[in-house]
DNA sequence: GAGAGAACTGCAAACGTTTGCACAGAGGAA
DNA sequence: TTCCTCTGTGCAAACGTTTGCAGTTCTCTC
């Protein structure tokens, strides 16, 4: 039903390939012509069929955003609403579509060779809990350029990412503290497995270097049992620490309250920080400081690095870290 | 680079048609044939062009998924992300791919109208706050099927819809409070002006008239300082509340701070149910009672009904409501 | 007033599929 | 034997674009 270009031609009276010529301003093309074939399109309500122009040309015009369903627990939903908002933003100026595909609800990143292989997408950002060795293989392969959401493990391949800075953010959170007069920070992470700990351990350990810290330690809160025994320990004495800093904001709820039941006082006795700024942070009590990054800044990025690739043809990989802030609030206002 | 069907054809001696018919299974081809084409398949590492595929059959086996990033506050995030993946999933099942599109990143719908003109998806999902009178033309004259997430205002139009069941999830808060020994529960809203907190609003009503409750109360919390005039007035006693329902989690939150800051006790004196069931409400202090729902079902049923229109031709409009449940936490146990 | 380029336009092939039509051969039934 | 129905396959057109090549007309330049 809809118009084609060939039922501009006939109404106008010249060849469909002046019509395309037109509308690519891929020719030179008299005015007159130009007029009238403008005329036309606007009457017939024409618009370009995507597939068809896909088909010739070989690229799609769209990106493929992989999701990691896996992880939907609500601390990456915020992180994640406004990146891929903000990718489908830039992807939309550069006259781009994204096409979002859940990695977990495949077997065998099969959703994502689909992608590849079958909707012929022009770019791809994943993040890196989804990138296999035979995913980035797949993609070099056919040259498809892609993003990795998150620092890769191994720098070893030719891989273009992006991810929020956390050493740093590591760094500022222990300046932070100490600025705030507390004298001895402990950093609670959930694992020590994941490279974002890595390096949020790496950035703690090294300010803490800096500062002739007496024991900068690292702990792995990975349960509530965990959570509880070191506030008992923090109590008792056991465990010297006058602050602590969060790898994440479940921490850093669990371990306030921990706190707050055993008698000890937020920000007084103990003060906390935590990474990411989870939008309830600012009601808790006492409010909670935070690392904070600008998440939508990081799709952002991301997109345009993609794009770098895509348009710019950019072959040297590219990497970069979104930078971190400290937001002060009450639980770390001694 | 890719192989083709023409490539398969060559090496296996056939014609296209007969690859095209293995593939789609459209027509009674020998075992020996298939069995042959199918190992061609294989070691070609053949993949459909789903772009050729699209252009002579007509469907792109793509839906276009909407998003209100005008709306990205928090409290939509965790909504929006069990949503889009419970989507996507249903998509992926039935073969169909998502295409995301930002409606506010751009003026005039142009984005949707281009999913719908140029990407000629099959079937489109969309927030009801971005469904214009002039998209439901395109998409009604362009017979391109579509669902929208939240019960439109007027209902004189053929339009499939889903939402939450926000009178149900209303009367059910203030039957929860009831049962919990609460006798005069009020009702905290942002506005009287959507739609869900109309439908919220009226279930609380209904189930106020129906216990003879003396005065049934709405007021409206937009704004921190209205918030604090109404905790001053329950505290005076000049409004006459025991409990309150709080619209969404935001206001709870606030009027949570606001009553301890008065010294006065939840849930001893005053009850609190909050919409929403935002992760963080149980690690409130007291945690946080909540009405629930279920956004993945809810991005389920919604694909649900959009393939019955795309697949099963589905013509007489419907909507479905997903059931609300009440999670009891501190805040109402008096 | 001839030759050269520039400006403008058309023809037809190509992109990778699907599908209506046709046809050959096989296997019965009459 | 003749006719009919199936099964299996090929031919060629079609989907809506883009684009290399070639052709025509026009405008200069000398």
């Amino acid at each position: 039903m809809a118009a084609t270009i060939k039922d501009i031609a006939k109404k106008v009276g010249v060849s469909p390939s002046t019509v395309s010529r037109v509308i690519n301003g891929t020719a030179s093309i008299s005015e007159e012509t130009k007029r009238k074939i403008h005329q036309a399109m606007k009457e017939l309500d024409y618009h370009p069929n995507s597939f068809a122009r896909s088909l010739v040309n070989g690229n799609t015009f769209i990106i493929g955003l992989v999701i990691d369903a896996g992880n939907s627990d609500s601390f990456s939903n915020a992180f994640f609403v406004r990146s891929v908002s903000a990718i489908e933003t830039v992807a939309q100026t550069k006259g781009y579509n994204v096409l979002i595909t859940n990695d977990s609800s495949s077997e065998n990143n099969n959703a994502v060779k689909n992608l590849v292989l079958e909707r012929k997408v022009d770019g791809i950002i994943l993040p890196v809990q989804c990138m296999t060795q035979e995913l980035v293989e797949l993609m070099l392969n056919h040259q498809i350029p892609f993003v990795v959401m998150g620092e890769p493990e191994q720098h070893n391949q030719k891989i273009f990412w992006i991810d929020m800075d956390n050493a740093e953010g590591a760094r500022l959170a222990v300046e932070h503290l100490l600025s705030q007069n507390y004298k001895c920070p402990i950093l609670l992470a959930e694992s020590q497995e994941t490279i974002f700990e890595k390096k949020r351990s790496a950035g703690y350990i090294e300010v803490c270097r800096r500062h002739q810290i007496a024991h900068p330690m690292v702990f792995a809160c990975d349960s509530d049992e965990k959570v509880r025994v070191l506030t008992e320990q923090i109590a008792s004495g056991a465990v010297q620490a006058d602050s602590v800093i969060c790898a994440n904001n479940i921490i850093a709820f669990k371990v306030l309250r921990a706190l707050k039941n055993k008698g000890i006082n937020v920000p007084e006795s103990i003060g906390i920080i935590a990474f990411d700024n989870y939008p309830l942070a600012e009601y808790l009590e006492p409010a909670l400081s935070v690392v904070d990054i600008d998440t939508y800044k990081l799709g952002e990025q991301a997109a345009n690095i993609l794009f770098g690739q895509i348009r710019d043809k950019q072959v040297t990989p590219s990497s970069a870290l979104i930078p971190t802030q400290i937001i002060a609030r009450e639980s770390t206002g001694k």
